[in-house]
RNA sequence: GCUCCGUUCGUCUAGGGGUUAGGACAUCAGAUUUUCAUUCUGGUAACACGGGUUCGAUUCCCGUACGGAGUACCA
């Protein structure tokens, strides 16, 4: 396999959002598959909508999910510089290249004069709208202008070069995902290079720069199949077609419910994250939440991730990091967009969650006690993290699950008291506390092995007096296996809480 | 409007001219757990529609419908 040399290329306009992340991961396993190098290229030829603190967000979100960068603005590399605003100069020399041979040309229309433009083929009912061969000649521009007023225009400095794009033309795209894809290079526009800041658009910083960086594919977005000829054509017009990268169009993140593709906003009504890590806008100090803080673990993340749009074509649906690398390809990426369920998520969250080891959960556990300044000692937690392992989906749900461990409970479920106790249930937890109560350290065996012998005496079934038991102790009808529970809490802890619920039931 | 892309259970998907159309999540039921969760077993549930091509189409082709994306001096 020939090493890859791949590109995420996110611009810094805000948080790095969960489809983003997902494009990145495409990337990323290619370029570990092959051997290759992946690349993190900052597109911020926007000034205006560039947000302070994005760009380190997004660096920041990829090593959280374990997508580790080869060449960027944080580790260089030889293809330098990684962030487009400090290449100004190098798409300069490129578009020169393209207004000497006559294939871009200097545009002066206001923003009002296009907007005429515009209204004017609405009006007349034509198909599009477009600045392109059939417009071109009747707006102001460095093709209808004389080369005196051109030269006048240029040296005001208020103008924007636009590539020529000629009509007629057959553009054909092989897509890695789709197959063969062929435009008109009628439909396609005089698309805007260079604007009138004299920062490049997309479509040119990516196509020289992906040039000079020598991208072999170019994993993105399907938004971006309809630019693609575009794109095609300015490789042609720089004489690089030989050594056009390859792309593949990745399939959009869609809405859980509803259509249109995923956005914040159907994050926030339904509950769920849609950024790797918290993050504060800094222009309206908006808080949202990230997956990480919100108990997502980052190989479930990413392995939920990669089944979206991809699949191995066996049944394993668990796996690394590692084992993505190996079985990935980006043929078997489907064509249609993923519907994003938050449910799947979680699922795999509880099964990554349950393949970490005791000691793991242990420390989270402690420190979730540390927060709340409860003690809970190493042995404790790793008792409390097995008995809770199987039932948890985030990491938080261990203090959620385990708080009565800690705390005894203040809040009984009355039906289960009102069902279950009875005078002989009573006498059973009486004496059961009573033969607790010099057992500081009990295990489960002896707990059971008591609490039958009682049972025994007093002449009912253990099972009569269980959930009675579980409620004094933790206050739910629901939990885990109790024998464990109470050999945790201790006999002395036991019985107190016995007794003080009796008394509570009396009231 | 125009251009491009797409369409298999509710969801993610496998499959592919002749299959009992497979798996996972979700859901429902049973078993286990004298609780809940887990686990196990089982169930409900899909090829958008219409024309071709063919002995045969869910699979190939063409339309239609529906969905999506793009249509900026944003990426």
């Amino acid at each position: 396999m020939t090493p890859a040399r791949v590109r995420f290329a996110p611009s810094p306009t805000g948080a790095l959002h969960i489809g983003g992340l997902r494009t990145a991961l495409y990337n990323y396993l290619l370029a570990r598959q092959t051997g290759g190098t992946m690349i993190l290229r900052i597109e911020d030829t926007d000034q205006t909508r560039f947000v302070p603190g994005a760009e380190d967000y997004i660096i920041k979100s990829l090593e959280w999910a374990g997508i580790n960068i080869d060449e960027g603005p944080v580790q260089g590399g030889n293809k330098g510089p990684y962030r487009q605003s400090e290449r100004k100069e190098i798409y300069k020399q490129f578009t020169d290249q393209l207004l000497k041979e006559g294939k871009a040309y200097y545009a002066f229309d206001s923003e009002a004069e296009l907007e005429a433009m515009r209204e004017r083929l609405r009006a007349s009912g034509a198909s599009g709208q477009q600045y392109d061969q059939s417009t071109r000649m009747q707006m102001v521009n460095s093709l209808t202008l004389s080369a005196e007023e051109t030269a006048r225009r240029i040296a005001e400095g208020k103008f924007v070069i636009r590539m020529k794009v000629e009509s007629g033309k057959k553009v054909v795209l092989n897509d890695l995902i789709r197959g063969t894809v062929e435009f008109d290079s009628a439909q396609v526009d005089d698309k805007v290079l260079m604007k009138s800041d004299g920062m490049p658009t997309y479509h040119l910083a990516n196509v020289v720069d992906d040039h000079l960086m020598e991208i072999t594919h170019v994993i993105r977005g399907e938004e971006w199949l309809p630019s693609a000829p575009l794109h095609v054509l300015l490789y042609e017009a720089f004489g690089w077609s030989q050594s056009m990268p390859s792309f593949a169009h990745l399939p959009l993140l869609l809405k859980p419910d509803g259509n249109g593709k995923l956005s914040k906003r159907d994050a926030d009504q339904l509950g769920f994250p849609i950024f790797p890590l918290d993050w504060t806008d800094p222009r309206t100090g908006e808080t949202a939440r990230g997956y990480k803080e919100s108990g997502y673990l980052p190989d479930a993340l990413i392995n939920f991730l990669a089944f979206l749009g991809w699949n191995p074509g066996t049944d394993q649906e668990i796996f690394s990091m590692e084992q993505l690398i190996a079985s990935f390809s980006l043929e078997r990426i489907s064509k249609s967009g993923a519907r994003f369920d938050i449910h799947k998520a979680q699922w795999f969250n509880q099964q990554y969650i349950r393949m970490r080891s005791a000691g793991e959960l242990a420390r989270w556990l402690q420190s979730q006690c540390a927060q709340k300044s409860i003690p809970c000692s190493e042995e404790k937690a790793e008792k409390i993290a097995s008995v809770l392992k199987e039932r948890i989906t985030f990491p938080s749900d261990l203090w959620n699950a385990g708080e009565f461990f800690f705390t005894p409970p203040t809040q009984f479920d009355l039906g289960v008291v009102s069902k279950k106790k009875t005078p002989q249930t009573e006498k059973v937890l009486d004496k059961y506390a009573i033969e607790l109560s010099d057992k500081p350290r009990i295990s489960d065996a002896d707990a059971q092995a008591l609490l039958e012998k009682v049972c025994l005496e007093e002449g009912i079934k253990t099972g009569q007096v269980l959930q009675l038991l579980r409620v004094c102790l933790t206050g739910a009808a629901g939990g885990p296996d109790l024998m464990p529970s109470i050999s945790i809490l201790g006999g002395i802890e036991c019985r107190a809480r016995i007794n003080s619920a009796l008394l509570k039931f009396k009231s």
